[in-house]
DNA sequence: GACATTTACATAGATATCTATATTTTAGGC
DNA sequence: GCCTAAAATATAGATATCTATGTAAATGTC
């Protein structure tokens, strides 16, 4: 990201009048997760990236293990995706592998003490910005939306796995 | 994305109940991005990538030329990579490029033909997708969130400005 | 007017993602 | 029990993005 700060060129509102008021809903939400995802990645200690973030993030939230497939399925990205973001928080030492003793295929993604590690110190590196956020930022009821959005994540998620079984069939 | 269709591991809500509203939301807000986008892709006529449906939209929707780094810009992309979506949309037939007689470095980029059809046909694709999520979606008033999405879209957007003037000082 | 700076774009190299497919292990039907 | 199908993960190859840097053209300073 190079762009200089030119004249202030930004547009009021995402989209057009005339779009549909999900389209534009959408073209927003586009938008915001792609500046707060720029945002977040830069703030993030090294090597860590937001994928092997969210891994460590989850894992230690539900203060469980899981597997490389149920990590796919929580993000909703392709399993070879997983696997290699995974791969790469074992090299760095941030998780590491227990077999399943009556299933050899599976493998189980547990947090290291090194991975704890870093997780806190990305959460401590994140909260002032979310603060200043919260202060300086729109002065919104954030509680009032989130139903709406919640309800909305689920229908698409719905969809996609109502497509994906008509693939499968 | 090969996820199965697995028992339903869902969460209600992202996040944790004791992370902060705000945390909540970008975490919706991401997922949400994530889904559509990931919906958007399939739908999309070869070779037509969401990059390049998302310039032709916005120079037929402004009705104007472009040059690369005001594409840049307002996608948020580095330069770099508009410069790479860009030359596939030209390599595809669906801009061409006009050189400025003031400014040897400046190129504009305006559609074409093929590329007003292609993006009239992505249109046509991806409105019944929309208007099922518009009938069968959530039944919610859109209209009523989008501000608060905007005043939050408009302070990342300001931040991010201001954080790279202050890189750049 | 020469020279350093800035601007617009291009190129190179690295990374993260995807799809398609291979490999290994388990489960089921006969 | 055997043999096929399904499941969990790995590998290969392609694409889109990023950062860092190069190149050419315009700007401005002295």
């Amino acid at each position: 990201m190079n762009a200089k700060a030119r004249p202030d060129k930004t547009i009021p509102e995402a989209g057009l009048a005339s779009d549909p008021a999900l389209f534009k809903l959408l073209t927003e939400i586009d938008m915001i997760a792609h500046l707060a995802s720029n945002e977040f990645a830069r703030l993030l200690p090294p090597p860590l990236t937001e994928a092997q973030f969210g891994v460590l993030n989850r894992l230690m939230r539900l203060d469980c293990k899981e597997t490389i497939s149920e990590l796919a399925d929580a993000f909703q990205v392709a399993q070879p995706t997983m696997s290699s973001t995974v791969k790469k928080l074992v090299q760095h030492g941030f998780v590491e592998i227990a077999a399943n003793e009556k299933d050899a295929r599976i493998k189980h993604v547990g947090v290291t003490g090194a991975g704890k590690a870093i997780r806190n110190e990305t959460i401590k590196i994140i909260t002032p910005h979310l603060n200043e956020l919260q202060t300086e930022g729109p002065a919104e009821d954030w509680n009032a939306i989130l139903p709406a959005l919640t309800a909305l994540r689920d229908f698409l998620d719905q969809r996609r796995l109502r497509q994906m079984q008509r693939l499968a069939s």
